[in-house]
RNA sequence: CGGGGCAUGGCGCAGUCUGGUAGCGCACCUGGUUUGGGACCAGGGGGUCGCAAGUUCGAAUCUUGCUGCCCCGACCA
């Protein structure tokens, strides 16, 4: 891509609206724009990280087992006064009338309406297990919006839910998402810890919330050490094992974790004083499992092999990849700017073009440009007639894992530069040297990351 | 929903107290000189000062009402 025909339309300074760092850089490096308290435009930069999040929820899901299915925004008042939400939900719903004088509502999330398609499709425990999942936009009319995307009112929602005959299996699928979501973070490029959270009236240990740490988080979380090192399972795990599912939820949650809210002076006091980490946290994932909770209401059962009809066991399951995006800033980010994971940064690598109209650095930009681009890159090339300091200050702010920097100067010596966004460290190197370091990064990458 | 704050060009702000018809920096346009970490000179365009009433000869400025946005708290992916 030529930034001179793209669309990244940056502030040098933030909006005065914006507080934390995520939304400020996010406004900055033109990836959103705010249309309304708590609802946003996702402009190119910012559509292709999330477009990059969503895609990588979306292969961990699939490879869980889960079905991809996609369910509208808008929904009939009706199937919520079947589960009675209706009036339950309170203000945070919004409610819509149709010309028609119909009650409807902007889909706050999809219990109902998933629950409505498996009653009209599913009858046989045959059919079972069965996990179906969408990514939708859904809009919480929240009282109080804040902190750009990361706290919405319109939000792009990863929910999946389980169904399953009994309590056991039910079980098993709670587990299965739980390890898609320990391989999902671990894509993303970041440490995400699962905790215990809170299972309202419905009780038990089947709530699990993920938080990625981060300095800014929102919460203030508490857990043993052990978390940094243990192992996230490989994109060759078995998931129609259950035994070994569950032996790595219980690797993942023997050891004590918990947010503020949930958090045990007592059991925590048991921790070995070295190994407590008291850290800050985004949470970005929620799984829960509710058993017959809206299956029972709704009429949602299937027949056993004994012949009679029970309820499905539910669970569901949510990651939020617009707050995903916002979250990985708080986790990546410099004085400079933003700091992208390999897996989800708009583009691998800024091509520099120190000095846009001479023949030299337009020559070998172009040559490189289409090597890389042949390689499998993608890059963004900086052909504009910035000078270049701006040029730097922009590639930093937009946080691509590598600058290729051209300039007159390094092709008198028959060098490019080569700048590691994360770690600063720059060398000059000649042209294949260059995109052979290029390279090995990238299988590293596909391999790290590529699932 | 309780408490607080803000609203002046695309962004950041001054001007409001003490009323006299709008200004600065950045960005943008033109020309020139420049060109390895946000250049310089000259010229230029762009704002019914959130909206509506009122006071006044005259309102960005005073009064009243409304709207929008932000922050703290309670609540949540």
């Amino acid at each position: 891509m030529l930034l001179s025909k793209y669309f990244i339309p940056v502030l040098k300074e933030a909006p005065r609206e914006a507080e934390i760092v995520s939304h400020k850089l996010m406004l900055r490096a033109g990836m959103i724009k705010q249309q309304s308290a708590g609802i946003y435009s996702w402009l190119p930069l910012g559509l292709k990280v999330m477009r990059k999040v969503e895609q990588i929820v979306r292969e961990e899901q699939d490879r869980a087992g889960a079905v991809e299915i996609l369910m509208p925004t808008i929904q009939s008042a009706d199937l919520w006064r079947e589960s009675g939400r209706y009036e339950d939900y309170g203000k945070e719903m919004l409610r819509i009338t149709d010309r028609h004088e119909r009650d409807m509502l902007f889909g706050p999330t999809n219990e109902e309406m998933v629950t409505d398609i498996f009653r009209t499709h599913v009858r046989s425990y045959k059919d079972l297990p069965l996990n179906l999942y969408h990514i939708q936009w859904k809009f919480r009319d929240e009282v109080r919006p804040r902190f750009g995307v990361m706290r919405g009112r319109e939000f792009l929602m990863k929910d999946a839910y389980s169904f399953d005959l009994d309590e056991a299996s039910s079980r098993a699928a709670y587990y299965r998402m739980f390890v898609s979501y320990l391989r999902t973070f671990d894509r993303l490029g970041v440490k995400a810890i699962p905790m215990r959270a809170d299972t309202g009236p419905i009780g038990g240990d089947l709530s699990h919330e993920f938080l990625i740490l981060a300095d800014t988080g929102e919460s203030e979380v508490f857990c043993h050490a052990d978390y940094m090192k243990l192992d996230v399972p490989g994109a060759g795990v078995d998931y129609d094992d259950d035994g070994l599912i569950q032996s790595i939820v219980e690797d993942w949650t023997k050891s004590y974790a918990r947010t503020d809210e949930m958090h045990e002076e007592a059991l925590w006091s048991n921790v070995d004083a070295a190994q407590q980490m008291n850290a800050r946290g985004i949470e970005v994932g929620h799984i829960f499992h509710f058993g017959q909770k809206y299956s029972e209401p709704m009429g949602a059962k299937v027949t056993g092999p004994d012949g009679k009809d029970v309820p499905v066991y539910m669970g569901s399951y949510g990651i939020g990849p617009s707050r995903v995006v916002a979250a990985l800033i708080e986790a990546g980010h410099d004085d400079n700017g933003i700091i992208w994971p390999a897996s989800v940064a708009p583009f691998d690598v800024g091509l520099i073009n120190l000095r846009s109209g001479d023949e030299r650095t337009d020559g070998a930009c172009a040559s490189l440009y289409d090597q890389l681009t042949n390689a499998g890159f993608d890059v963004l090339y900086d052909d504009t007639d910035s000078r270049a300091g701006g040029k730097f200050a922009l590639a930093d702010l937009i946080g691509l894992p590598w600058q290729l920097i051209i300039g007159p100067r390094g092709l008198d010596n028959g060098e490019v530069e080569l700048k590691n966004r994360s770690t600063g460290e720059r060398e000059s190197l000649n042209n294949e040297a260059a995109i052979n370091k290029l390279m090995t990064w990238q299988s590293e990458t596909k391999a790290r990351f590529g699932g």
